[in-house]
DNA sequence: TCTCCGATTAGAC
DNA sequence: CTAACGGTCTAATCGGAGA
């Protein structure tokens, strides 16, 4: 048996790399890419990181330091980044007989017995970037926990040109990389846990793989068992090559303006639940539970808040979109008050499952209509998201959220291709 | 006492 | 002009309710 060779590629700094493609005069400048509303920063390039924007840090706050360096500030554009991202990982498939997408920029490949890795991750990375413009980086180890660990290492110095592979190292090269790298970077590792590492002594990733599994099981519970055991080399956490279907489907947003209404609350919930049972149906299933929530705004101490939450189980479980808006705002009505301040609203769709598999529910009065849903996602399909719509659907402008700096859909809308001269 | 549930926590990106 | 801090998702764990 070969030794078992997992890679991780990741796109490096990806959503502001999905703007350079589009904007070449935007390379060696400091660029970041909002979050959604325009709240925080999420995605930087190298020049931002070294002016010292932290990631997820709110924009208001760096304001000043944008100002002074001209950083290039973007508001999300997420059709433009889910479409970069399928044309790499189309690219990617071809080199692996096995594939996960783990996220919207990173995926497995199995490339165990495969010959000249390094040479083959090399060419990976100069087909992705001639074909699709985005830089990559690519990590090699037996484990999961071990490739993400590589690709770390491969990002960050510049000596490995973008790959680097556990496997090649002998045990000594292996603990010293170890050593030089905190706990925080392992996958699994978060703040809390960091924390409570660094209490007992453990700082570096080569302490943690050396570290006593039982008693730290026993503190912390199987998940960190499995990370320590994967460092140590041992692939505990499978390869998923088929998405399994989503357990829960939540569609939320924080609002541009605050929103006082019932009826702009009705508007946005429509619209979230239309989204959700879209998504629902992609996967051809059926909900058995819709919870609704308002929010009002929890950094402002100022005003009183207001945060109620409903869930409403369904009678017959459902992805008809008409049926659940129908439970959606009576269930606002319930849980809404006058006088609050909104800033969010959301719903989630839950107790999911097939939808081929269940039972009708024969003492249903009103029977529903699948076929409308059909039709109404094929010509959407066809001639574009929101061309129809049903007429409880974020019509209403004032809740929609803040988007000021949006570059085009380049990829994807004729519509908004920039002009030639 | 066991099991099932919802709520809470932690983490990832 | 002012106010301004994201959105989904999963898994583990825990405590209470009910069998």
């Amino acid at each position: 048996m070969p030794v078992r060779s997992i890679a991780l590629v990741d796109c490096n700094n990806f959503y502001v790399s999905c703007e350079r493609v589009f904007r070449p005069d935007l390379q060696n400048k400091p660029v970041i890419v909002l979050s959604n509303n325009d709240g925080c920063a999420v995605s930087r390039s190298n020049e931002a990181k070294a002016l010292g924007v932290k990631m997820g840090v709110p924009v208001f706050q760096i304001r000043d330091l944008v100002k002074e360096h001209g950083i290039e500030v973007f508001s999300s554009n997420y059709v433009l980044y889910a479409d970069m991202s399928n044309r790499v990982m189309t690219l990617l498939r071809q080199f692996a007989p096995d594939q996960e997408i783990y996220s919207i920029d990173e995926s497995f490949l199995e490339l165990t017995g495969l010959p000249n890795i390094a040479e083959l991750m090399q060419t990976v990375r100069e087909q992705v970037k001639r074909d699709t413009g985005i830089p990559v980086c690519v990590g090699v180890g037996p484990s999961k926990t071990l490739a993400k660990l590589a690709n770390f290492v491969a990002k960050r110095h510049p000596k490995s040109k973008g790959v680097f592979n556990f496997n090649t190292l002998t045990s000594q090269q292996m603990s010293s990389v170890l050593r030089n790298i905190p706990t925080e970077e392992v996958w699994g590792i978060g703040r809390k846990l960091t924390a409570a590492l660094n209490d007992m002594g453990i700082v570096n990733v080569l302490q943690l793989r050396d570290a006593d599994v039982p008693s730290l099981r026993k503190r912390f519970g199987v998940v960190m068992e499995k990370t320590i055991r994967e460092l140590r080399g041992e692939a505990c956490i499978e390869f998923e090559d088929v998405t399994p279907s989503k357990q829960q489907i939540i569609n939320s947003r924080s609002f541009g303006n605050m929103v006082t209404e019932l009826a702009d609350l009705e508007d946005a919930l429509s619209h979230f639940v239309s989204n959700a049972a879209k998504k629902l149906r992609d996967q051809n299933s059926v909900a058995n539970m819709l919870q609704i929530f308002i929010l009002t705004n929890r950094f402002r101490q100022d005003q009183e808040q207001y945060s109620p939450h409903l869930a409403i189980p369904l009678i017959t479980p459902t992805a008809n979109t008409m049926t659940l808006q129908k439970y959606a705002l009576q269930g606002l009505k319930v849980i809404f008050r006058a006088g609050y301040h909104y800033k969010k609203a959301g719903v989630i769709l839950s107790d999911i499952s097939n939808a081929s598999v269940y039972q009708a529910d024969m003492f249903a009065s009103v029977p529903e209509k699948p076929e409308l849903m059909q039709t109404l996602d094929r010509i959407n399909q066809r001639y574009g998201k929101g061309t129809l719509k049903l007429s409880l659907d974020g019509s209403r402008h004032s809740w929609k959220m803040r988007q000021e700096n949006k570059s085009p859909e380049y990829t994807t809308n004729w519509n908004e291709l920039p002009v030639c001269d």
